[in-house]
DNA sequence: TTGTACGCGTTATCAG
DNA sequence: CTGATAACGCGTACAA
């Protein structure tokens, strides 16, 4: 079933169904209906891969994500997913893990595929320490355009999709001072460019109100409630004082909870906490989770956007910010 | 930059540098490595469309499901992506929505991409009320196998693979009975095959025991923690007794500890609640949920391997089992 | 063991 | 407006 069977049917030449095919406007209605009856009567679809080895692009961008398991990781994925079938484009999904190794095979097995561009959804993809290696990035972007989700790495085909961490935790921050504390704990889950710029946000705010901060009070962390919990209780049992914990990521908010409710502390009375991704685990804790909003779907929303630019041939600045709101809920009272 | 380009480079046809990149043992050891390094240092990569073409096949395989960003979903897409991966397979995802119409579109829209299988997963594809019809499913069915991860359709070309829910709700609320529970509510989110299985589990038990179950006991929810609280408050003010709660998902279960916070009510001395699915909200509440795990990694691994034997010619039932456990934890005592 | 030649199903370029 | 024909790049009978 192709189109020489149509062709044949219809009376014409493959030239002009392939026309009627393409909604070129150069047929006559009569000759168009005349095909379009033919192909319903046979039930003819287009084979994709002899367009795609015609025109060298099956519309299909790669998404890479380490771990589309992850709620916010999940959630992107999610989005990208339907944004880009709105343009008509597939997406091709890799989830990676956190291997460089791996980071690297699918990036290249991505552009064997031939995709149109790749989608890097995380922040684990960009290693920001000084020297460090991204050339499968930065080479990738030499054949299609790159879009970081969350992420960040300069690069002329490379653009980046961020949100304002280092604002939104600065600001959280300074809304506690204002409210009285002073005695601050952070904990993060990772040493990425956003975790990085929260981690900062974070640092300036203290610095601003010169509350001195030793290295006991921000903690980098494993992505888990209970490693949370089990940091808290060790320099809450070393008689650290502290009444204020903002961390980068939900679920370590939620360890926070829990270590409250373990040692009989009230929350927000004694201790307010604020979470990062406002996710659903937000909802699951009682008292409920005051968390910023990374606004996912709008990182999201904006990353397909512009790779829809680039690949339109628009120029588009590489750089592209979104604001994150803080939701309080019950964890808060400022 | 082509197999010409090679053949040339190297001095051979391009059937021999074809046989080369397929792996062919025809091929003299010396003719091999002159291709591999004519290969190498034009950088060559063969192209998949053309390769797509002449074999009608990309390797790739289409994932429906109805919202990844759903935490027990996006584990199934995850593990099945990994281990489509593993047997050289590409994932196509394509997040439907619960909308009839679109899960019709998507449907031909992966066939219309000429994937070599179709796995759906979760449980709201199918819809098994008597005289429904899931046409869609039975005609993709005849050109390409297709796979149920969680749901059940009955046909020549279709797969299911399946949790035994039934036994699971059934062995939970019989443990219940046991500890000496009469008093049950049971809450769930969907009318699907997987859905009510759970449902007949819930109700067999409380008949074999001879409990009398009227229609406020058991309720239709929306997936929601607020939802299920609201419910669970509604009934409660309505003065109907109870002190065990199964559900059909953990959101719900979080939902019964809101509740019984709310009302000051012990759990589990008071009120014994048990989750489905054992997701990483229970692990989120105070006192942490027990749950049924369902083995979404198991089912989805099961899953592929189950296309990989069909596509591979290999003649496999088409009903696959997988066990489910209950996790206990802190909303259970029994 | 190697090479020639054709088929896969489109799209695009001309010529009419 | 329509048709013939040449790419597109690979796999593979078949021939040597």
């Amino acid at each position: 079933m192709n189109i020489y069977d149509v062709s044949k049917k219809a009376g014409v030449s493959i030239a002009t169904v392939s026309r009627v095919l393409n909604g070129n406007h150069n047929v006559s209605e009569k000759t168009r209906s005349k095909v379009i009856s033919a192909m319903k009567e046979l039930d003819y679809t287009p084979n994709i891969f002899a367009r795609g080895l015609g025109l060298n692009t099956m519309k299909t961008i790669g998404i890479m994500c380490t771990d589309s398991s992850d709620t916010y990781l999940a959630n992107a994925v999610y989005y990208v997913e339907q944004k880009l079938r709105s343009f008509g484009y597939d997406a091709l999904l890799c989830c990676t893990g956190n291997d460089y190794i791996n980071k690297k095979k699918y990036m290249s097995l991505l552009l064997s595929k031939r995709v149109d561009g790749i989608i890097l959804i995380g922040s684990q993809f960009v290693n920001n320490s000084p020297g460090s290696d991204n050339s499968y990035i930065i080479d990738a972007s030499s054949e299609i355009p790159i879009i970081l989700v969350n992420g960040y790495l300069a690069g002329d085909n490379i653009y980046c999709v961020m949100c304002n961490d280092h604002d939104a935790v600065y600001n959280a921050a300074s809304d506690m001072i204002k409210a009285g504390h002073r005695d601050f704990v952070y904990l993060y889950t990772s040493t990425s460019f956003s975790g990085m710029n929260k981690l900062r946000g974070f640092k300036d705010a203290m610095d601003e109100a010169g509350i001195h901060i030793d290295k006991d009070r921000f903690h980098l962390c494993t992505k888990s409630i209970s490693k949370s919990n089990d940091y808290l209780s060790f320099i809450y049992e070393k008689n650290v004082p502290f009444d204020a914990i903002l961390t980068s990521d939900d679920s370590l908010a939620v360890g926070a909870v829990k270590f409250a409710y373990k040692h009989g502390i009230k929350v927000p009375d004694e201790l307010e906490i604020v979470g990062y991704n406002n996710s659903v685990l937000a909802n699951c804790t009682e008292p409920e989770l005051s968390s910023i909003d990374s606004k996912v779907e709008q990182l999201s929303s904006n990353a397909v956007d512009l790779l829809m630019e680039v690949l339109g041939g628009g120029s588009v600045s590489n750089i592209n910010t979104v604001t994150a709101d803080l939701i309080k809920r019950q964890t808060t009272k400022f």
